[in-house]
RNA sequence: GGGCCUAUAGCUCAGUUGGCUAGAGCGUCCGCCUGAUAAGCGGGAGGCCAGUGGUUCGAAUCCACUUAGGCCCA
């Protein structure tokens, strides 16, 4: 009865289809990134992965990546992204590699944006909290936005210990900032000294350089008489001597009042120049340029001086019972002003060094607030901004005011507060570079470190050769204390090596607040005495910078945490960081063990808009990490870190995500196109050894063994982008379009289990399976999808991450394999092309309609008859017919013979001629 | 103003020590397929290699300058 009904009944097309095994697959192909992450972070946290990551790697080659605490002050931005993002892929991926690389992120928390964002909250009730309660509020803060950005940071995917990071306000950390410090002072290198620093009025703080910006500001732009005294009488006749002034310019009236000096360049020439009743005396080559602005008309050249000739020479201060003395200086400009430069040795780094020259003192007659002392009792209590107007006013009423007016320029300001800052003398702390040779060993272990990219020795390098010795003090709360006391009976400083250790365990068990909590009594060690023999001491109210906080962290976390140890491989941050953070480990490196902290040293360059240009709010071209997230998901933003090279300005925009996301897609629907085919395949069981594989299925693991090699190079130099173009290009060229293109009629139209089929599957699912491993530290999200839907086997590993990269045996491959290869491929650029004509040409339309007549030249006919099965298979045609040739390679198509088969769709003159089954080939028909 | 760096198709990147008509993927355009289907395949167009000058038989590649941009500093 049923084989009656069989031989009766036609099949139709839809029936056949029921025959082939199409692939089937639960994973999806539109990926829900935005729905799908949270889940998979879930997953993660709830396995431990991190734990399991690390126990998994116990005993293996360490590789430490040492994280550089961001500020935690504010959420992630772009840059934060990238730059954890980037330390990601490098720990990911060294893991895959087989090492042991454990990640503890960590945070800077102690510093000024902080203070200043608790001080705006407290507002006027601040006065009230004593500092150890103000501390308590820093604290606070620092703890909220360490949280968000640590969420933050976890929904990229980046996997760490975030349960325990390392915080700079970890009592344990500020104890290893205070021993820090005190080896620095053990071996004398720490002293104070009055030097002129930039001053912030407002916040009442020294500023480092990093913390200045350079913004437009209108000041008064002004020239000033200093009149000339009898010691010109050598060059002035006495006459001239009464109505001649060295004139001066500046733009900082305030400074006038600290003035000791009028510094001229020692070979530039100076005149002096008549006009009206009143002699000026000038640089030469400034006369026109002085002329122009202050609207001098008919000048005369009297008399000539070469700089040098001067020096010595006093003028009086224009309205302070002083002399001004004429020095000299190379660094006096002929661009601008009078080349006769106004010196206040307190309020100017040059000013400040030509005033050491000279014997003169940084005098600085200004307290905290930038109010005039006691010192000018003419302006006592003025603020300078203030003072600036009503100097120039003064001068106006006294004649000593050639020329005023304003001028717009670039004025240091306070990053924070945005205010304008001043340049001060006051008390520092300061460690020495020198004094132990710390900069010398500083440039020797720059030529040590492995800069990436390469150029960054030459930057490091220079600035430390030319970096001044180090400001550490700061006049705030929010920080670790300098451990220094002061006598109260004759105001030195304590010498006793014994109070820094005895502070930092202080700090261990109480944190850095004890400084504030406990009395200087409490605070010392037993029996402290002063040179002069007093024994009353008082407690420094200074905290350290917080680029000591940071550059600590070696010591701090790497020396300490079990999970770690000194030094680490390598430190990976953005290029600001050269001055900063890359900098200050540097040095304590090198002063505590005499080596640098970190092996290799890798930079990336900061984000920037689509135009290349940086974001700013007044641009208001940012773009919000967490918008990328919302809108595509962290897999997409991973993909874009790993796009571009990094080691430049990297450009973000929509339009670009947006291109990622496309591109995500189809690799994404590549995986599971190769998913899809291994449904019934079972990889302990169904496996064929590569022997037994066809040639084009060797061909395809030539080509992951080719891409593997090639991404294990790139992660080992952190080129990531390398991995993305390649990986891209695998997918869609070497898979995609090619390999499984032609593989869709051995996986369809074979019987499930035959060897032709499985020896495909058996590729399919070492490729996968290679290659989400490849891709792993990039797309962690995807990867570990594709992961779980990938045929089970005993012992499968609950997460890729949890896996070590593959390495394919091509022990198959020779170069008689390779060069047959490269023909193949070459003739299949023919075919393609002339695939295409007839195409045009309506004479086939899918390829299969196609039968193929290659010509080819006699000396490759017997390589490519040999394999002609196999070209056939990769062209994609129903008939090959080969022919010898004395020209060139050659293709021609002509449409096909026999009849289309409703199974296989393949041509071919059996269809039609089978007594069973009237419709299909005979090859399907052997099948069915 | 100084130090370091960047500039190759619409986008992201390749271009080994200077040497054939400068490559890839994406996008775009045209076409095919409908058994990867909010998929898949094929083909085409598209670059005065930022500009100017120089070294060289020959330069995207070396040098100088200019322009634009980035980081750090003044």
């Amino acid at each position: 009865m049923f084989t009656l009904l069989k031989g009766l009944k036609t099949m139709n097309a839809k029936d056949y289809k029921n025959t082939l095994n199409l692939p089937k697959t639960n994973f999806p192909m539109k990926a829900s990134l935005i729905q799908k992450e949270p889940l998979q972070l879930a997953k993660w946290d709830k396995m431990h992965i991190y734990e399991k990551i690390k126990e998994s790697r116990r005993g293996a080659k360490p590789f430490f990546l040492h994280d550089g605490p961001p500020y935690a002050n504010g959420k992630i931005h772009m840059g934060t992204a990238l730059n954890k993002i980037l330390k990601d892929f490098v720990t990911k991926s060294w893991t895959m590699l087989g090492y042991y690389s454990p990640f503890v992120p960590g945070w800077d928390c102690h510093g000024l944006p902080i203070e200043l964002q608790v001080d705006r909250m407290l507002a006027e009730q601040k006065a009230k909290k004593s500092p150890y309660e103000f501390r308590q509020e820093c604290r606070k803060y620092a703890e909220k936005y360490l949280n968000i950005q640590r969420e933050g940071f976890k929904r990229l995917g980046v996997i760490g210990r975030w349960d325990t990071p390392y915080l700079t306000m970890n009592p344990l950390y500020q104890a290893a900032i205070a021993r820090t410090f005190g080896a620095f002072a053990k071996k004398g290198l720490v002293y104070q000294d009055v030097k002129p620093i930039y001053w912030c009025c407002s916040c009442k703080t020294a500023l480092a350089e990093a913390e200045i910006e350079y913004k437009e500001h209108s000041s008064p732009s002004i020239h000033v008489k200093f009149q000339t005294d009898q010691s010109w009488s050598d060059k002035l006749t006495p006459e001239e001597i009464k109505n001649t002034s060295v004139i001066i310019w500046t733009t900082t009236p305030w400074t006038l009042p600290a003035n000791l000096a009028i510094a001229l360049h020692p070979e530039a020439f100076y005149v002096l120049l008549k006009s009206g009743n009143e002699n000026f005396i000038i640089a030469e080559n400034l006369i026109d340029k002085f002329q122009q602005e202050t609207h001098l008309k008919e000048a005369v050249i009297i008399k000539k001086y070469k700089g040098k000739e001067l020096e010595g020479l006093t003028t009086d201060h224009p309205f302070i019972e002083r002399k001004s003395i004429i020095v000299l200086a190379d660094y006096v400009s002929m661009d601008q002003g009078t080349g006769c430069v106004h010196t206040a040795p307190g309020h100017g780094q040059e000013d400040y060094l030509t005033g050491i020259h000279y014997g003169l003192k940084p005098f600085s007659p200004l307290d905290d607030d930038g109010k005039f002392t006691e010192e000018i009792p003419k302006y006592k209590g003025l603020q300078v901004f203030d003072a600036n107007s009503i100097i120039v006013v003064d001068m106006k009423k006294t004649h000593k005011l050639l020329y005023d007016s304003e001028l717009a320029h670039s004025y240091p300001h306070c990053w924070r507060c945005k205010n304008p800052v001043i340049f001060r003398a006051t008390k520092q702390w300061f460690i020495s570079l020198d004094k132990t040779g710390l900069r010398k060993k500083s440039l020797d272990q720059i030529k040590e470190i492995a800069w990436i990219p390469e150029w960054g020795e030459e930057r490091i390098y220079q600035m430390v050769e030319t970096r001044p010795d180090w400001c550490i003090s700061r006049q705030r709360i929010w920080g670790v204390p300098i451990t220094q006391f002061g006598c109260v009976a004759c105001g030195e400083v304590l010498k006793d090596e014994r109070i820094y250790d005895r502070i930092a365990d202080i700090y261990e068990k109480e944190s850095a607040d004890a400084w504030y909590v406990k009395t200087e009594k409490e605070l010392l060690p037993e029996n402290c005495q002063c040179t002069c023999g007093s024994t009353e001491f008082k407690k420094g109210m200074d905290i350290l910078d917080v680029w000591f906080d940071s550059g600590a962290s070696h010591e701090a976390v790497m020396t300490q945490d079990p999970d770690l140890h000194w030094p680490s491989d390598i430190y990976l941050e953005g290029n600001d960081q050269y001055r900063g953070w890359f900098n200050s480990s540097l040095l304590i490196g090198v002063h505590l063990y005499e080596k640098s902290p970190y092996r290799i040293c890798v930079t990336h360059g900061m984000v920037v808009d689509e135009k290349g240009y940086k974001m700013s709010k007044t641009l208001g071209n940012f773009i919000d990490p967490e918008e990328i997230i919302e809108k595509y998901g962290a897999e997409i933003l991973r993909a874009w870190v790993a796009m571009v090279d990094y080691k430049e300005e990297v450009r973000v925009s929509f339009a670009l995500i947006e291109k990622i996301a496309e591109s995500y897609r189809k690799l994404r629907n590549t995986c599971r196109f190769m998913l899809g085919n291994l449904y019934d395949f079972d990889p302990t069981n169904d496996n064929v050894h590569f022997e037994h594989l066809t040639e084009l299925d060797k061909w395809a693991l030539m080509q992951i063994k080719l891409l593997e090699d090639k991404i294990y190079k790139a992660y080992q130099n952190y080129e990531f982008h390398i991995i993305y173009h390649a990986v891209q290009n695998f997918s869609i060229v070497d898979m995609s379009s090619f390999y499984l293109n032609i593989l869709k009629d051995r996986l369809y139209v074979l019987k499930n289990d035959s060897l032709g089929r499985r020896s495909a599957q058996t590729v399919i699912y070492h490729l996968l399976n290679s290659l989400i491993r490849l891709i792993a530290p990039i797309y962690s999200f995807t990867a570990d999808e594709v992961w779980e839907h990938m045929p089970h086997y005993e012992q499968k590993e609950e997460s890729v991450h949890l896996t070590e990269f593959l390495h394919t045996n091509v022990s198959f491959i020779d170069q008689d394999f390779i060069r047959r290869w490269e023909l193949f491929l070459e003739i299949r650029e023919i075919v393609l092309k002339e695939l295409e004509t007839k195409r045009e040409q309506n004479i086939i339309h899918d390829s299969l309609e196609a039968r193929l007549n290659l010509f080819v030249p006699s000396n490759k006919y017997d390589i490519v008859n040999k394999y002609k099965d196999l070209l056939k298979e990769i062209f994609i045609v129903s008939q090959l017919q080969i022919e010898k040739t004395d020209g060139q390679m050659k293709a021609m198509v002509e449409k096909a013979s026999g009849n289309k088969c409703l199974r296989c769709w393949n041509y071919d003159d059996s269809v039609g001629t089978l007594s069973e089954n009237k419709d299909v080939c005979a090859r399907c028909n052997s099948i069915l």
